[in-house]
DNA sequence: AAATTAATCAACCGCCCAGTT
DNA sequence: GAACTGGGCGGTTGATTAATT
């Protein structure tokens, strides 16, 4: 006899949740996420609790426009490393790798786009620089299907197994240097990035979303939270937690 | 102004790996 | 050491918004 378990929520995050899970990471740190997703009553998987604060509610994550710096380093980094999103994420403070990932397969490929129109039929021979490779660094880049992987397949670090079985991570060398990288994408990008004015500093946040969290008072938070977690504390055991965001607090 | 298309981005899925039992 | 579990990651989807016709 096995009780009706109510459906996962699934989908966009209402801002109550949001709170919630706020709440819920400040208490118990942003590691145990199944458990928070079953104490905090939230109805989600710990995947996807796990994901909503990685990705949107972290309190150390940027919003709004990527800069010219930070574009760039996607692209030195994505071609040093491939698709380790997570990796290039970690270079890009506040840029989380769903961003990162978005942002290339949306810019990039746009770009990819307008340098298939720049190379397009008319002039088959014009963009080869060798007789036997007709593939720039940059069409790897943008087109690795010209170099037979798919638009994800970009390469990057290769795994090597050991003679233990054990499978290793390696950092590829490219035959190909930055500088050329560089001259490839300057040339393609020259009409389509506007410069961005001064670095990291100039973020205009979104009207609408954004850390909806923070624009409640803390009243109310703490009702919330209070009413949800009624159920598994003792009342007198409410956290006196502190509000530090960038940090996970689990005193104790 | 309405319809259509393109771009963007939040969120899910499935796989893999590391830690635990 | 095998089985299990949770977290992390990359790939993909689908809803929403913006731009274009």
């Amino acid at each position: 006899m096995k009780m009706v378990q109510e459906e996962t929520r699934k989908g966009p995050w209402t801002e109550q949740e949001d709170i919630l899970l706020v709440n819920f990471v400040h208490l118990f740190g942003d590691r145990r996420w199944d458990f928070i997703a079953k104490v905090s009553g939230l109805n989600r998987t710990g995947k996807s609790c796990r994901l909503r604060w990685v990705n949107y509610l972290h309190p150390g994550l940027k919003r709004g426009k990527m800069t010219l710096q930070e574009e760039r380093l996607v692209l030195e980094l994505h071609a040093k490393w491939g698709n380790r999103w997570s990796r290039i994420a970690r270079k890009l403070p506040g840029r989380t790798d769903n961003e990162i990932k978005n942002y290339w397969r949306t810019h990039m490929r746009k770009k990819a786009q307008q340098r298939k129109q720049d190379n397009s039929p008319s002039s088959p021979s014009s963009n080869c620089c060798s007789s036997s490779s007709t593939v720039t660094t940059v069409d790897l880049m943008l087109f690795p299907d010209a170099g037979k992987a798919s638009f994800y397949d970009t390469g990057g670090l290769d795994h090597v197994t050991t003679p233990e079985g054990k499978k290793i991570e390696v950092e590829e060398e490219k035959g190909y240097s930055m500088d050329d990288i560089w001259k490839d994408i300057d040339l393609s990008e020259e009409n389509t990035i506007k410069p961005v004015s001064n670095g990291y500093s100039n973020f205009s946040y979104p009207s609408i979303v954004a850390s909806p969290s923070w624009e409640y008072s803390l009243d109310s938070v703490w009702r919330i939270f209070e009413e949800d977690t009624k159920m598994f504390l003792p009342t007198n055991q409410f956290p006196p937690c502190s509000y530090e965001y960038g940090e996970a607090f689990l005193t104790g």
